[in-house]
DNA sequence: CCTACCGATCGGTAGG
DNA sequence: CCTACCGATCGGTAGG
């Protein structure tokens, strides 16, 4: 039970301060123990990170697997805006979408190994389920004929950029900005001749 | 000079570290003197960041303006080509924007007003440059007629998704990605019909 | 620009 | 799960 509080106040606080910044005092005082005590639970600070990755990992890769699919009687230009805009708010409201976005991009040195293998993971996971729809999508000639490689990849690029601009607008800008990257990206993917 | 070096060595910690994982016993290694000597040169820890931040936001305006422009006698796409890739190169492979991605995605949070500020400053050196090429472009027909606004945002949710897979792909990967996601945007972008 | 030093805090331990 | 404590290191100061 104090286990698992110290794993959830922990992740709470590497998502918002990161690794680093993050001391055991902190994550003691969230959890509302001594600083030793976590010592009966864990054999040190790194091995709370790990235990966290690790969980949080198989979380998100639940999550992704059931919230993020559309049933199959939506059009395709429905089923990938709603992964784009479920995975988008995703990433930036939840407390596991702010951890994974820190130590994705920015890994604390001594795991960088652990947190390649959980991004893979999770990408592999997203990939699997948008290759489908794109592949759905060129037999129906609506999308463009592209191999479906560039196609993730554009889509990647276009969900990791707005990672970025949600730190730097207010809401109502964001919101605006992923409408219009949004609208760029669909016309560069559509079939030429099915514009809307 | 001394405080010249100080500045540079830091900026070169900050950008591989982080400010927050860099101490001052370590620019003061890096620099040749010893921790109080810097002291001299700055009040505290806090004022060597701001300044190093706003130094490096002069000198990367300079840059974009005298580097990313390309004549007038090139074809729009080759512009637009032009400045997407010498602006991500710029970004991956230098101090400076390394250090720029970092205090992007995750400002140290005492600085966060300034950060926000030299970003948005950047930002519109960028888009005075993009602005008249997207213009020429409709005017020629060769770029759609959307809003500037709707194609400069769509530009940079390109850029800044490319800026932060440098993160964790190798170069091989990354300079797939970075070709394959341009040839959806530019998709997106050109007049129908305009097709290569 | 240095030596010598400060109080605070870090991750972690001893011992109950 | 706690009190009491460790050596190391942090940003910063005194004083020359």
């Amino acid at each position: 039970m104090t286990k698992e509080n110290i794993m959830e106040e922990s992740l709470t606080l590497f998502a918002n301060q990161g690794y680093e910044n993050t001391t055991l005092a902190n994550i003691a005082d969230a959890v509302g123990i001594k600083k030793p005590s976590i010592y009966n639970h864990f054999d040190n600070k790194e091995a709370i990170f790990l235990s966290v990755l690790y969980h949080v990992a198989e979380r998100e890769s639940d999550y992704l697997i059931s919230e993020t699919s559309l049933s199959k009687d939506h059009t395709i230009a429905e089923r990938l805006k709603h992964l784009y805009c479920t995975y988008l708010d995703h990433m930036s409201n939840s407390t596991e979408g702010m951890f994974f976005k820190r130590v994705t991009f920015f890994p604390p040195e001594d795991f960088s190994d652990d947190i390649q293998e959980v991004f893979l993971m999770i990408e592999k996971t997203l990939t699997d389920i948008l290759v489908p729809i794109l592949e759905q999508g060129i037999k129906e000639k609506v999308i463009r004929p592209l191999p479906t490689e560039q196609l993730t990849s554009a889509f990647y690029t276009l969900t990791n950029g707005l990672f970025l601009e949600e730190n730097f607008y207010d809401k109502e800008v964001f919101h605006k900005r992923q409408e219009a990257s949004w609208e760029v990206f669909w016309l560069g993917v559509q079939c030429p001749g099915k514009e809307e």
